[in-house]
Order: C-alpha cells, then sequence, then structure tokens
DNA sequence: GGGGCTTGTGCAATCGATTGTGCAATCAGC
DNA sequence: GCTGATTGCACAATCGATTGCACAAGCCCC
C-alpha cells in the first residue's frame, strides 16, 4: 500500500540512500544494467522507492525525453456504438503497451479538431488516431509537419496511413444475408431489395453501394439506379425516404439495407407503426451493429466492424510505418438474424 | 495557418525578437500585464509566435507550475450508453474550460482502477472523477494522501464528494409511470408489478428498491417481499428470474421495473420471444436509458441519468470544495413510453 | 609495477517553461 | 538638478527527471 504522503523525489530517494540521483534514476527506469549499477544498489533503491510511495514525475522525464507515454485518439462523439467500442479496444490496446490513452470527441467540427491536435502536440504525444473527422487532410498535413506519428481508422485519408473496414465486402455479404431471408411470393412492384441512406460522394458510402450492387447484380442480373436511395445519414431523410418508398409501392420492399445504424433507427422508427403481419414480410440488413437489433420482433443481419482488428492494425501500421502511406483493409464481421422459425408467429 | 516546421521555443522567439525568454513567456501567457511588459513588445511577441506556428510546451510548463491542465475521468467502460454519455458531457465540460479529458475505462477491475489513478497522477492531472469504481475507498484514500481533489459521480463515496442520481425520486416516478400504464382486468396473481435485477446491498439498488415500495405501497396499500427480486445485474440471473415468474405466474405479471439497461435487455430477450397479444398485456419500465427503447412495440417508461448535471454538479464541488465531503443528488428524467393508443395494435 | 580493461558511480548539462528579484532608464515634483 | 517613484525588461534559479562523460578503484597480465 503506497502511501504518498508528499511528493518525493529521486533527489529525496538518493540522499536517504546515500546515493546520486542518477543512480536512483537508472535504478528505477531499468536502465540500472546499462548503466553498470550494482544489483544489490539497484535493488535497495527500489525498495525503498516502493515503501516511500515514490512515482515518477512523468512531466519532468516527457520534458527530458521529448516522449510522453500518452496516444491520443480523435473521434466524433462518444455516444455511438461503434466509437465507444473502438475507444474500448483502444484503451486496452494502449494500456497494454504502458500508454496513457487520450480520448477526445471533437463533434465532427474541423476547429474542434485542429485544436484538439495542437492541444495534444503541446502535450508531446506520442502518436494520434484519427476516427471520423471531418477535416482528415488538414488534420494530416499538421501532423506531417510536426513529424508526429499518425494513423487514420474507418476513414481513408490521402497521404496518410490507414486502416478502414471492407465495405465493399461487408456490404455484399450483408445483401446477401438479406437475399437469403426474402420471403417467397412477393409481387411487383414490392418485389426488389434497397438500400438507404448514405452519401455516394463518401469514400465509405461509395464503397457500399457498390458492394450492394455487385451482389445484387450478380443474384437478379441487374440493379436498378432506384434501389439506391442515397439519402444521406441524417435519420429525416431516412425517415423521409421510406415513407415516400412506401407509398409508392404501396407497402414495404421485399428488402431493406440499411446504411447505418442512424438510418436504420429512422426506418425502424417508421416499421414498428406498422401491423406486425407486414414488418414479417421484410428482409433487413443494417450496415452497423447495436446489440438490440438482435431483439427486435424483426429479424435483421447486421455488419459489425471488427473494432478490436481496426486498432491492432492501426498500432501495427505505428509501430512499422511503411515506405508510403497505406491503406489497409479489415473485413468486417456478419451478425446473421436470428432464424424466423425460432420465432413464434405474431398471434 | 500555423506551420510548425520544427519545435519552437520561448529561445527562439527571444532570440529572433531581441528580447528575453521570460518577457517571451509572459506575453505568451498573458501575465505580461503583471509584468509590466510593454503592449508593443507583448503585440510584436505574439505575432511572430503565430506565424511561427509556436505552442509551448506543456511538460515544461507542468513541470515548473506543478499543474498539467489534464482532467481524469475513470469509469468501468465505454461501450454503455450511460457512460458514453457522461464521456460526451465531460468532455464538453472541461474543453470548455481549456482542460484536456483524459477518460479511462478499467473494466470494474480495482487493479486496474488503482494503478491508472497512479498513472494519472505521476501525469500531475489537476483533478480527478471517479464513476462507478469497483474499489472507490481505495481510490479516494489515495487521492487524499496525493491531495489530488477528486469527485465521485453515480457512485457515493464515504470520506469523499459524490454526486449522484436521485434513485429513490427516479424509482418513484418510474413506477407511477408504470401503474399509469396499467392493462385493465388482469386477473390474480398476474395483477401485480415486480421489480427484477439489482442488488439490495449496493446503495444505489436500495434507493431504487426504496422508491419501488414507497410508490407501490402508496397506490396499493402494501408491497409484497416477492415482488421485488433484486437477482443481481447479471443478465442470465435476469433471463432465469423473468423465466421462473412467467412459469410460477402462469404469463407475464401486469407491470415490470427493470432494474437497468442489462437487465432490460434479458427481459426483451424473453419477451421477444412471446406473441405479441401477450407482450401488449405488460406494463413496462426501465431504470436506464437506451433510444432503442423507444422503438420496440412493446411500450417501454425509461429513466435517464441527467449526464450533463451530473458533470456540472461535480465540477461545481470540486470548484469550490465544501468544508466537509457532501452528498448532491441530482434528479432523473423520466422518459414516458409513447401513448398505446398511438400504435397500431397486432394484426 | 605499469598499462589497459572492467566495474560502479557521480557530476553536471539539459529539456522548456515560470517567476522572484534586480536594475537601468524615464518621469514627476519641488 | 536632485530625489523618489514608475516603467520595462533581463538574470538566474527552479521544477524533476535523463544521459554523456569522467573518473576512481580493482583486477589481469606481462
Amino acid at each position: 500500500m503506497p502511501k504518498p504522503t508528499q511528493k518525493q523525489t529521486i533527489y529525496d530517494i538518493a540522499q536517504q540512500i546515500g546515493t546520486s540521483p542518477s543512480t536512483v534514476s537508472a535504478a528505477l527506469n531499468g536502465t540500472w544494467k546499462a548503466r553498470r549499477i550494482k544489483a544489490e544498489t539497484a535493488e535497495r533503491i527500489i525498495a525503498l522507492a516502493g515503501q516511500m510511495g515514490y512515482s515518477v514525475n512523468l512531466q519532468a522525464r516527457g520534458l527530458r525525453t521529448a516522449r510522453s507515454g500518452l496516444v491520443g485518439l480523435i473521434l466524433p462523439e462518444h455516444n455511438n456504438r461503434f466509437f465507444s467500442d473502438l475507444s474500448q479496444s483502444f484503451t486496452l490496446e494502449a494500456r497494454a503497451r504502458g500508454q496513457i490513452p487520450v480520448i477526445i470527441a471533437t463533434q465532427r467540427d474541423p476547429k474542434a479538431e485542429m485544436q484538439t491536435v495542437q492541444d495534444l502536440l503541446a502535450y508531446s504525444i506520442d502518436a494520434l488516431f484519427v476516427a471520423g473527422a471531418a477535416g482528415p487532410q488538414q488534420i494530416s498535413a499538421f501532423c506531417q509537419a510536426a513529424e508526429l506519428p499518425h494513423v487514420f481508422i474507418d476513414q481513408p485519408c490521402p497521404g496518410a496511413s490507414s486502416v478502414i473496414t471492407d465495405n465493399e465486402d461487408g456490404a455484399r455479404r450483408l445483401t446477401r444475408a438479406i437475399i437469403e431471408t426474402l420471403q417467397p411470393a412477393i409481387a411487383p412492384p414490392r418485389d426488389r431489395i434497397y438500400l438507404i441512406g448514405g452519401d455516394g460522394r463518401l469514400h465509405v458510402s461509395s464503397r457500399r453501394i457498390a458492394g450492394f450492387r455487385a451482389e445484387i447484380e450478380a443474384h437478379f442480373g441487374q440493379c436498378d439506379d432506384a434501389q439506391v436511395i442515397a439519402c444521406g445519414y441524417a435519420p429525416e431523410m431516412a425517415l423521409a425516404s421510406i415513407r415516400a418508398l412506401y407509398d409508392q409501392l404501396g407497402g414495404l420492399p421485399a428488402g431493406i439495407f440499411a446504411n447505418s445504424i442512424n438510418v436504420f433507427e429512422a426506418l425502424l422508427r417508421f416499421l414498428v407503426e406498422l401491423p406486425e403481419a407486414e414488418l414479417q414480410s421484410v428482409s433487413m440488413g443494417c450496415f452497423d451493429y447495436d446489440p438490440y437489433g438482435e431483439l427486435l420482433r424483426v429479424p435483421v443481419h447486421m455488419i459489425r466492424q471488427r473494432h478490436r482488428q481496426l486498432v491492432r492494425t492501426a498500432y501495427e501500421l505505428m509501430d512499422q510505418p511503411p515506405e508510403h502511406p497505406e491503406l489497409v483493409t479489415v473485413k468486417p464481421e456478419l451478425y446473421p438474424a436470428p432464424a424466423r422459425a425460432a420465432r413464434v408467429p405474431a398471434q
């Protein structure tokens, strides 16, 4: 039980033992062998330090070594399943390496992002990970100028190493799952699968859309442009889109591919008002994961990004920086919906 | 656009301007008036610093001032709605004060908690907030010894200031809401409301249970001990409990009070397998919030802790430490279930 | 017994800021 | 023109560690 009554320094310890501060320093930070300190001396120092409740002043060390043991992670928000999963994995990974994770949410505000990067740099953080920033290029340019190692996660940034989910692969698998659970005998015009949400101009969305189209074409020979409703990520837009689609088709389509959890939530807001029987006729998939998805009365396939793997890979890119910036992809995980058979039918 | 080509120091600036480092320091950290630096000199320095892309070395400043601008928040995990809400609020509050929030998840592991506290202390953090720690007393003792200001959030710790949700009040309001949406004409033994989950030995649970009982007694004259099933927070236990209750009663009870989101999830796992009609007969409440709660086919009342308020209050306790440790409560928010009338009945 | 090697440790500079104190130069007042 | 206050700034110590280098003592070997 350490009792750090008052700040202890290596000078205090040195005095107690009757040795010099440099010897104490070496003994405590593990370089004593290299400095040829006698094992017994080192042990005595370490023992005393322990019972005095000494702990290094990391600011002093950091000042001298120009490092800090802090690693940063910038993300848009905390209260989001994916980002909190990412925070979790990042924390575990950083702690395992003896680093202190500093996770900062910047609300997708480029100004806040830059301010944060600068602040973190002022603390001499050792590395920076960036997930879902609004202004990636600016961040990357800044880090490069400051020679701060950095890697983007879940977001490709030109000129910097990035590790992202294989969105195309995920979209294909999700689409396939939706196809496999299509209810038989649904008449036109309700017999098709629609992708809702996302923004075709963004890298992430475009890959997902490509995957969706590819899989639809592979199974049905073609994919009508109308089947891709990239209305953005705003819930209101998604809600409006599904409503319009419902009216246009005279009911729900045979399948729905929700392009993100927000979109899915919006859809759900609409679906939950419908009679159960109607619900049961649709085959759904969501490109994102939430445990509640498994607890709905509608079966939903979900794609979950491998957050742990993303973080690990990002760290690897950091540890052994490639010659040129690299874009690494990680395949996501499919959480297939519980089989319909297991559910008690309505009524 | 700052371009920090290479690390700049106040010495570099001093040389460029032809002044001393101390003057530069004063000009840049705002103490120049107190040090009677000419306004023009200060401006010149500030301008040059800006165009050189200078930024203070916070480790150096921290070493000198024995502060750091870092504030810690310890919590059990990131991927939990409440804690991520808390992280969010904490980040905003800290950033607004010009501090860097350092949020660390310690998995409810007392060892990891202590290790983290020590690490943070080694960085000379200015303050520590603790939410949901497994070993609060140990943490508090350590902080006291190190004279580190600290406040507990959502968890009372003897001997330290704490700000927690008014669990009794929340439980009463939640219970009242459940009572108000009870379906008419449910025959015994299924006509009662049950609280499921939690641990009566914990402060938080005991207050909730007290609130539940009080409100039940106020409405029904008495509360049977059997109506409180404090089976812990483990999902498996909750699942087993609801199953046993279902078997015992020959159906669902009239009302269910889920004592936490985990418990609620477990219940849902059971409920989702039941026919819709049965579901519609139960009035539910959950002491925790998740947006998905609003999207279920079962109406659910939810209690949400005011995370923003908790953080603000905690900061106030930190800013103006009371003579003796104080326990402040914050009333939570009730998210009533959408009215049943708005829902299309099954079939 | 002298030269060279190894062993164990101390000295002092250094990282980049902050801050108490000292001291010219200027100014005001008589 | 002299005194005392004010203005504007520089000096140097300091925070607590790390680290290059020097150096004494002991040892080996011829």
